[in-house]
RNA sequence: CGGGGCGUAGCGCAGUCCGGUAGCGCACCUGCCUUGGGCGCAGGGGGUCCCCAGUUCAAAUCUGGGCGCCCCGACCA
């Protein structure tokens, strides 16, 4: 492709809205253009990035024994009460009506007309098992759409189903899915991380997520350097902390503590370490409200809190209400005499506490030296440790490293949760009516691009990994007027192109400059500069983007040479 | 949806307090010049100042309403 008939426009300035670098670069690279909130354009170059990814993808999906299909992007509303997620879903799902007032949403996810598709064909264990995939745009009207591909609301997605007899069968596939799911990141020569996650409103029970290491990455994830374990922060456990120092003897009693409402001030105040404390929480949900108790130092990780009381909201309880329930201002609550109406859940990390401090649910006042037992009952012990860096790995001990991450990737173990309520059977081998067990499997395509530039980019602009490279090499005639140097480019852009491989020649009437800046902009792995100066040398030069050391080559060469340069590169 | 900010040429911005001819840089067009890291000189074109209403002799500027976009908090590929 020559750039004079190809329709690309860089900018030398950064878009207003762009704050991470896949999107300041990607967009100044002319690749995307934004046309609303969370919705994007693909110009020629960004989509032949999204055309590799989905080449990839693809291949692998394939070779994994999934098979390609597409669902239609509306889907009706009925599918959606079926599986009870119309009323669940909530405003991610946009809802629109036809003209005789149907319902209807853009799909965000296809559980719902996969599984109707399969029960209505599939019949028989002996049709099982059966694994579908699709490559197609979703709509989710994100609350906060933001970083460009990276959290859009229009974006494109692989989406993967597959429907078992047993669980053995299903476990087959997710494990064929998850090692899939690893060739396509290594394939696109990313560094990521695969962790036990969170199975969110797609629910479930198992799943994993694939994260690309950035340090814009959205979400948080928890390593073990030494045996492995990783999971996402939401998720996350951790070994049995260290017991805090100091003694654990002595009787209940109550401190003035005026206007020390955080454990720090307290802590400071009594000269006590904030590990000896027991904080104190009030939730509300739409059940009840629920005191939750963790150690002074820690966080409660409310996505286990949520996952542990089953509940669709959580949120901290509003001043009124602790006022109410605790007969005192925020700061002050405890579990000592804590009203019978309050459901008292302790997180793991205050076991081992004695003689600890807490609220006195008293404006002004804490208790000191408060024991399990003698003076609190808690009837409910749960993992709601928010874990951090340091934290003892759960499987080895060893200190956890967290890290920021971007999920391109997540699959899950539905089990029989869309099956049983949207009546997805088969007959088994005695004739009976038995709900199929289903496994799904996601993967942003937009958003594994993006996340390919953010983890491959410079100060100068993107380093694309070659099978993300919108082209493979960027062929640069330095003075287009040169008679010599017009002709010998000339050349050597058709040679490359007839041997297959993917130039973009930039025969643009451009300073050199210009056309040094666009090259390092845009970020195609291989560069042929072809100039005055060299030929008279009988040479070109050529360069690696992620180096940009400038090696002469014999003109006669050229060809040859950066054919090499690629072989050795995809190996 | 709560809190904050922005909307002026294709892009990035100044001008808005304190009302009075709409500006700058880049990009674009013409000519000359130049050609190995965003060159130089000269000339030129381009505006619904987000929209609607109000105040005023006069509104980009003041007032009210609306729309859009961005940032900070609860979701997800």
């Amino acid at each position: 492709m020559r750039w004079s008939r190809y329709y690309l426009f860089t900018s030398r300035e950064d878009p207003r809205d762009a704050e991470v670098a896949s999107h300041r670069l990607m967009a100044r690279a002319g690749m995307i253009r934004k046309v609303a909130a969370g919705i994007y354009s693909y110009l020629p170059l960004g989509w032949r990035s999204i055309r590799k990814m989905c080449d990839i993808v693809r291949r692998e999906m394939e070779r994994a024994g999934s098979v390609e299909l597409t669902m239609p992007s509306i889907q009706p509303a009925e599918l959606w009460r079926e599986s009870g997620r119309w009323e669940r879903y909530g405003h991610l799902l946009l809802r629109m009506q036809d003209r005789q007032g149907r319902e209807f949403c853009y799909g965000p996810t296809h559980e719902e007309v996969v599984t109707d598709i399969v029960r209505r064909d599939v019949t028989s264990y002996r049709q099982l098992p059966c694994n579908l995939f699709q490559i197609q745009t979703k709509f989710r009207d994100e609350i906060r759409p933001r970083f460009g591909l990276m959290r859009g609301r229009e974006f494109i997605m692989k989406d993967a189903y597959s429907f078992h007899t047993t669980q053995e069968s299903l476990e087959e596939a997710y494990e064929a899915m998850r090692a899939a799911y690893c060739r396509i990141i290594e394939a696109c020569g990313l560094d990521y991380t695969m962790v036990e996650a969170d199975s969110g409103t797609i629910g479930g029970s198992s799943s994993h997520e694939f994260m690309v290491l950035a340090d814009t990455g959205e979400d948080a994830v928890a390593r073990c350097p030494s045996c492995g374990y990783g999971a996402n922060v939401e998720k996350a456990r951790a070994g049995t902390l260290p017991p805090p120092e100091g003694d654990g003897e002595g009787a209940l009693e109550t401190v003035d503590t005026p206007g020390k409402t955080t454990v720090a001030d307290v802590a400071a105040l009594l000269g006590v370490p904030a590990q000896r404390f027991v904080k104190t929480l009030l939730y509300e949900t739409e059940k009840e409200i629920v005191a939750v108790l963790v150690r002074g130092d820690r966080e409660v990780n409310e996505v286990k809190l949520k996952n542990y009381l089953d509940v669709d909201h959580l949120r901290l309880a509003p001043e009124e209400k602790v006022r109410e329930l605790t007969g005192a201002p925020v700061g002050f609550a405890g579990p000592v005499g804590l009203s019978d109406d309050v459901r008292v859940v302790a997180d793991e990390s205050v076991r081992a506490l004695e003689g600890f401090v807490c609220g006195a649910n008293r404006a002004d006042a804490h208790h000191v030296g408060v024991q399990w037992d003698r003076d609190v009952r808690v009837s409910e012990w749960a993992d709601l440790l928010l874990v951090t860096a340091g934290d003892p790995c759960p499987r080895c001990g060893t200190a956890l490293e967290i890290h920021r991450g971007i999920e391109v990737g997540h699959i899950f173990d539905l089990g029989t949760k869309y099956s049983e309520t949207m009546g997805c059977t088969f007959d088994d081998d005695q004739g009976q009516a038995r709900p199929m067990i289903m496994g799904c499997y996601g993967l942003g395509v937009g958003r594994t691009v993006a996340a390919a530039v953010e983890q491959n980019h410079d100060a100068d602009g993107i380093v694309w990994p070659l099978p993300l490279a919108p082209f493979q090499v960027e062929l640069i005639a330095l003075n287009v007027g040169d008679d010599d140097v017009r002709r010998e480019s000339e050349r050597i852009y058709d040679e490359l192109t007839a041997a297959g491989v993917e130039v973009f020649f930039d025969d643009r009437d451009e300073r050199p400059g210009v056309k040094f800046n666009d090259a390092d902009l845009l970020g195609f792995p291989l560069r042929v500069v072809i100039g005055g100066r060299g030929l008279a040398q009988g040479q070109v030069e050529l360069s690696l983007r992620s180096d940009r050391e400038k090696q002469p080559v014999a003109l006669a060469d050229a060809v040859s040479r950066v054919r090499e340069l690629l072989a050795q590169s995809s190996t």
